[in-house]
DNA sequence: GTCTATATTGCGATAGAC
DNA sequence: GTCTATCGCAATATAGAC
């Protein structure tokens, strides 16, 4: 079926989505221009307006797709009994993911500041939300005596903090493997909360 | 001694850096404008540039400074010779000097991207000898036997991001002293690279 | 050393033709 | 849906008076 001619509304929504990610990944929200996102996708700027309201919700929406991804894919694990085995799932899983999506995982991160207050609390429930999950499986672990943490939430966002930080140092073509990188976090999550 | 009227050389220029620092950390550096500096030290835009070639270069000294800051407190710290003890000041060190300066700290992390090439290099190259006394004491250790991790490099990365996290979430008027804080940490730390 | 004024460039966003 | 053209404004940085 024909389409008019310079009519891509299937398409260009995505790319700009994936230049927009990559351009503020890479530069900064502040630092990257509506130009320089239309000029990456092969439109003009004024194109872009065609998808998103205005620069702000763009940012919005890639943070939100982020956080969204990351809490479906978080209730899919399988469900697992011991606090042990729940928390070597969490290991596993935040750093896969976070490896997987390296640019979205850094804007996330550093533009907050940038967001509206209302976006900006949007996001930072959804937050809430996952460290949520890390906090109810280190509370089980020591409500069963198999953790031992001086502070159930300090340890939550010390191990978070710890995960995330592969994103800073792992590239694809390093002598690592994800699967040995999971191994190595876990070896420093699991004595770090032992009993 | 009397002083040619709107003269202030003395003074304008920390207070132009000060402002700077608490501006970047809050907006981001390319969403702050020489205006806004200028407007919260009291004086016009064009003003600045006595002190400063250019915007870049403010950014640089900032982050310059900080670097030289913590490297020059690090060599402060007493000689110590258990790797334990060794282990344990660093966290101390680590965390109360973060703590101390959290825009600086902010800064230095999330403005890398807006540095040149050169300033960059620059910087990171400051950030690598301070993981580097890290990574001796975590070597040393480990050659003693009384620390067991399954990768060096990666364990000092992941303490260093662990620690560094304190900034994130803690505020002076909260339920924990900095000393509780340090304690905190140094359980998880001390656990993670046991032997 | 600071001011006012300005050169120059680029920004986000919109209007209307096609 | 995309284009060209443009509005209104703010950016960095500089020039020259005081």
């Amino acid at each position: 079926m024909a389409r008019t001619q310079g009519s891509h509304s299937e398409i260009t929504g995505p790319r700009i989505r994936s230049a927009a990610l990559a351009l503020f990944a890479k530069h900064g929200f502040a630092a990257v221009s509506m130009r320089q996102i239309a000029g990456e996708v092969g439109v003009q700027a004024g194109a872009l307006y065609n998808y998103i309201p205005d620069k702000q919700a763009l940012l919005f929406s890639l943070m939100k797709g982020h956080m969204d991804d990351l809490l479906a894919a978080c209730e899919e694990r399988p469900a697992l009994n011991t606090p042990q085995d729940r928390l070597r799932d969490f290991v596993d899983f935040h750093i896969a993911f976070h490896l997987d999506r390296p640019e979205a995982v850094f804007i996330s991160y550093m533009e907050l500041r940038n967001l509206s207050p209302e976006n900006f609390a949007q996001i930072e429930a959804l937050r809430r939300t996952y460290e949520n999950r890390l906090e109810a499986i280190l509370e089980q672990g020591r409500a069963q005596g198999v953790f031992e943490v001086a502070d159930t939430k300090i340890a939550t966002l010390a191990v978070i903090a710890m995960l995330t930080g592969v994103t800073t140092w792992y590239r694809q073509a390093g002598r690592l493997s994800v699967t040995q990188v999971q191994a190595v976090y876990w070896d420093m999550v699991r004595k770090a909360v032992a009993a």
